[in-house]
RNA sequence: GGGUCCGUAGCUCAGUUGGUUAGAGCGCAUCGCUUAUAACGGUGUGGUCGUAGGUUCGAGUCCUACCGGACCUACCA
């Protein structure tokens, strides 16, 4: 037979179907212009800037970590009242999407020029990039990432060219833009200079081989008939030889293999001996010093190269090779200095699609990598070889194609940085770095940086332009040429600028008619993507009057080299100042055993697959629940734990939502509140300020371990627990005040987990008001009184007779003499009535549960929250630890589980509150 | 090769300026409830604190080296 009991009623279920909740919320939120109203909060705008991801792919697992804890700082500071200013933006210049649309010709058999014009091609381009901007765009909203999406912006649109163009000419204007001619990392597939962060290091084979060179002038005469041995794993550039170097504090050793005298270092011969194979036999050791004004000459000097080899001291030479290094100076950053520095010529024997021009005999015409054997070949021919070796080591690669980079000496646009330099230093110390080791990391790259290389061989992007004589390498700036130019190519569009007729319709402009513009060339390069994502901090937050300084740039911890840098250089043109207030950065998705994730060691999880099968809410979760400034693991016991969590997370919404079904809606005075409800109001402050804790170092893993441990071990196992009897079981007059303790803590909790888990607490929040979103509600302030220190001891000392309770009752239990505590009956001695009054001091005497067997209230109370039957005195008894347990021995009421002495078929209480 | 950071129970993390027997939640095991029921409660089990040295009366905490990992850097010519 079933009694009538107030057991929670709620549709809200515990496993929901985030499927179908993922698309309501995100036409909910619409509908109810979340974002919208969020425009209208009184307090100051917030603005977190959105550095751009590249729109080349389907979004993957390290843009989800970013773009959640991005939607998790702006929720939170919505809901402390803060206007949110957030505007997604996109990068979408540069190779990799001209590289794809470029395949995508060549397998439609079409060439650039010959069947596709450039504005075809950059439309192309465009295209491609839009697709997946509405691709990761789609996919950010289904991660509940709320922001300004109709006003995103791009690098590609008109506005943001156009406005990029006009910051790349401010530099130009204060002459900090020069034509510079320095080897640079080339890629001969793309035809293009390459900047750092498209570059891949990735382990290559190589033929390494040392070879001889014959001294042809000494100024020491032992050295007259000996060789110098260099050694190297890239031999085509040996036909760019001018010099050999080596440290002239090292000591070097004059050796005799075959009847042939060579210098080596003396503590690398032992390695050229393995290498080799050959019996080597030391016959004298110096200090380098001694090989000053040494001359050699190439080993292919009689087929042409014919020129003089020096020897030149430096400070880099290394463990490996031979102690010697031999130089080029068009082929190497280290040759090209030490070259710059003894005047020596700076070659240019190779095209840009890294072939060998018509002054190179033997490999005229031949690709750099296929003259690797011709030279190694005459080398042979010539007896210069003394070993060859093969080698793996790392060496850059072309990011997109995979090839081999060559260094290459080419004419090429750069940014003079020192002052930008300068003025950056000044302003570290106004950012805060989160964590504090992001400063170092971009101090180093900042140090270290040398003059920005900003021109690009390609087309998707944004012309440079300015025109230049082409004598002095002097950019014209006469006349405001540079200002006619922009307005030029604001009113043609961007891609004119390679039209036949720009050069004249915008010269014309500025000379007079009959002036000599034949030395005027113009730049047809474009700039580095790096420069167009720099300027967003110009373009998005200045022009746009979003918000200069923004609060917060949050990105991966690779930005501190790359997006931070390239902002804050270009924001310190002028001056010393800072785009952003904060400097977050995060670490990157490992696999289990914390290797990275890479499509080859088939370790990688994408994000809407664990959207599709768990919701979004378990993706936020896991990220949030990790120290996002190191590494985020991800396993599948990291997904159950995660799973686990939301699952806690709902049934606690659930219960609270069930009983608040039967709430009046009256709120109660603190002061009349039970110990139990003051204590539970107390964890609310404890927490809050935890969360604000979190806010302050925009770290929240902590304050959601609390929240889920406040609802496992605090709400679940004690305040839910013992209230059940209450809630279920007495009149709903009784247990009104209680329920609205419970609606107290439903209303912090809600908005708490509402940043975390926007989709559920939705969801939960939806079951209880159908009128607003719960995004659009702020967090509520606790009331000092809740903070109240006290009554933790009131809980240390409820929980220390618990602990001797139960640990009595589940010896009972194991003797399977009781199986719950309602079957117990506790008696202890009278005189602890008194510390018992002491615990329940001040105390309310509000909603206490009936209890016809006992007279005195704090025993009742004791009762009550050991959730058991009965509770008698006895002056047998001595002490608390000698409390005694037994089995009741009277008859259970069916309705409340407690068990009577005199009862007929309920006890006297459910009687009465069923009748 | 160099720089920065990280390494505490199966998982996520606490662990104050070095100071008793290293903690929590979850998980797991087990018992129970059957009025939050694909829920809930009781009890229990997990650790050579990455490894090895050193300083100290005493080290998870400080120092050194090494191992493993992440990011950055570097054409080992």
């Amino acid at each position: 037979m079933s009694y009538e009991v107030y057991t929670p009623k709620t549709n809200f279920k515990l496993r929901g179907d985030h499927s179908y909740n993922l698309s309501w919320c995100l036409l909910w939120w619409a509908k109810e212009k979340v974002y919208e109203k969020w425009q209208n909060n009184a307090k100051s705008t917030f603005v977190l800037h959105d550095g751009p991801p590249y729109a080349n792919g389907a979004p993957h697992i390290g843009h989800a970590v970013n773009k959640i804890l991005k939607d998790t700082i702006n929720r939170t500071m919505a809901m402390l009242g803060h206007k949110i200013n957030y505007i997604p933006g996109w990068d979408t210049n540069g190779l990799p999407i001209e590289t794809q649309v470029e395949k995508e010709f060549k397998i439609k058999g079409m060439k650039l020029h010959r069947d596709i014009s450039i504005t075809e091609f950059r439309n192309e381009c465009a295209k491609f990039a839009q697709k997946w901007i509405d691709i990761q765009l789609q996919e950010f909203q289904k991660m509940g990432v709320m922001a300004d999406y109709k006003n995103h912006y791009t690098t590609m649109s008109k506005r943001s060219q156009n406005d990029i163009l006009a910051e790349f000419h401010k530099f130009v204007n204060k002459g900090l833009v020069y034509r510079g001619f320095k080897p640079i990392m080339w890629s001969c597939e793309e035809k293009t200079s390459l900047a750092n962060a498209e570059v891949e290091y990735k382990d290559k084979k190589s033929i390494a081989i040392d070879v001889a060179f014959c001294i042809t002038s000494t100024k020491n005469k032992k050295l007259n008939d000996a060789k110098i041995v260099i050694w190297t794993t890239t031999p085509w550039t040996l036909f760019a030889n001018r010099a050999i170097a080596y440290d002239q504090n090292l000591q070097y050793s004059l050796v005799k293999i075959e009847n042939q005298k060579y210098i080596l270092a003396t503590n690398l011969i032992e390695n050229f001996q393995q290498r080799s194979e050959k019996s080597v036999q030391i016959l004298e050791t110096f200090t380098g010093d001694i090989l000053n004004e040494t001359i050699c000459k190439h080993p292919l000097h009689d087929l042409g190269y014919n020129h003089s080899v020096p020897l030149i001291s430096c400070d880099f030479v290394t463990e490996q090779g031979t102690g010697f290094i031999h130089i080029a100076p068009g082929h190497g950053e280290d040759d090209f200095n030490l070259g710059v520095k003894h005047n020596l010529e700076i070659t240019q024997l190779v095209d840009e699609k890294g072939i060998f021009t018509s002054n190179t005999p033997l490999v005229e015409g031949k690709f750099v990598h296929d003259a690797n054997q011709i030279m190694i070949n005459e080398l042979y021919k010539n007896n210069c070889i003394l070993a060859q070796t093969k080698i793996t080591h790392s060496y850059p690669h072309s990011w997109r194609s995979g090839m081999p980079l060559i260094f290459r000496a080419t004419p090429q646009w750069f940014i003079s940085v020192k002052s930008l330099k300068e003025n950056a230093y000044k302003i570290l110390d106004d950012i805060k770095w989160i964590p504090e080791s992001g400063r170092l990391k971009f101090e180093d790259t900042l140090e270290s940086k040398p003059d920005w290389c900003i021109s690009r061989q390609r087309i998707c992007g944004i012309p440079l332009g300015i025109f230049f004589d082409c004598e002095t390498n002097e950019i014209i700036v006469k006349n405001d040429i540079l200002q006619k130019t922009q307005k030029y190519l604001d009113e043609n569009g961007m891609e004119s600028w390679w039209q036949d007729d720009t050069k004249h319709n915008i010269l014309s402009q500025v000379f007079e008619k009959n002036y000599d513009t034949s030395n005027i060339k113009q730049s047809f390069e474009i700039l580095d993507v790096w420069f167009d994502s720099g300027a967003t901090q110009a373009f998005v937050l200045q022009n746009r009057n979003i918000g200069f300084p923004a609060n917060v740039y949050l990105e991966g911890m690779d930005q501190h080299r790359a997006w931070f840098q390239s902002s804050i250089l270009q924001a310190c043109m002028k001056k010393p100042q800072t785009p952003c207030k904060i400097i977050m950065s995060h670490g990157f998705v490992v696999d289990k055993k914390g290797y990275k994730m890479s499509k080859s060691q088939g370790n990688v999880i994408s994000p809407s697959e664990i959207i599709e099968k768990h919701g979004p809410d378990v993706l936020r979760l896991w990220v949030l629940t990790q120290n996002y400034e190191n590494n985020l693991r991800w396993s599948t016991e990291q997904l159950n734990r995660v799973l686990d969590m939301e699952k806690r997370f709902r049934n606690t919404l659930r219960f609270l939502l069930g009983n608040l079904h039967y709430w009046n809606k009256k709120e109660v005075d603190y002061k009349l509140m039970p110990n139990l409800e003051k204590w539970i109001l107390h964890r609310l402050a404890q927490l809050n300020k935890l969360h604000l804790q979190s806010l302050k170092e925009l770290q929240f893993a902590n304050f959601i371990k609390a929240l889920s441990e406040f609802c496992s071990v605090d709400l679940s196992t004690l305040y839910f627990d013992i209230r059940k009897e209450l809630l279920y079981c007495d009149t709903l007059e009784k247990s009104q005040s209680t329920r609205a303790c419970l609606f107290i803590i439903w209303s912090y909790l809600i908005r708490w987990l509402a940043a975390f888990m926007p989709f559920g607490t939705e969801e939960a929040f939806y079951c209880y008001d159908q009128t607003q979103s719960i995004h659009n509600l702020h967090y509520i302030e606790i009331s000092n009184e809740y903070d109240n220190t006290k009554i933790e001891s009131y809980m240390q000392k409820m929980l220390d007779l618990r602990n001797i309770a139960y640990q009595k009752i589940e010896k009972l239990r194991q003797s399977k003499i009781v199986t719950s505590t309602h079957d117990v009956k506790i008696t202890i001695n009278s005189t602890f009535i008194d510390s018992l009054n002491e615990i329940f001091e001040n105390s309310s005497t509000n909603n206490i549960i009936d209890d016809n067997n006992d007279n005195d209230l704090h025993l009742s109370r004791l009762r009550e929250f050991l959730i058991i039957s009965e509770i008698t005195t006895s002056d047998d008894i001595k002490c608390m630890q000698n409390m005694i347990v037994e089995k009741h021995t009277g008859t259970r009421c069916p309705r409340c589980k407690r068990y009577f002495h005199d009862i007929k078929i309920l006890c006297a209480r459910c009687e009465k509150n069923t009748s």
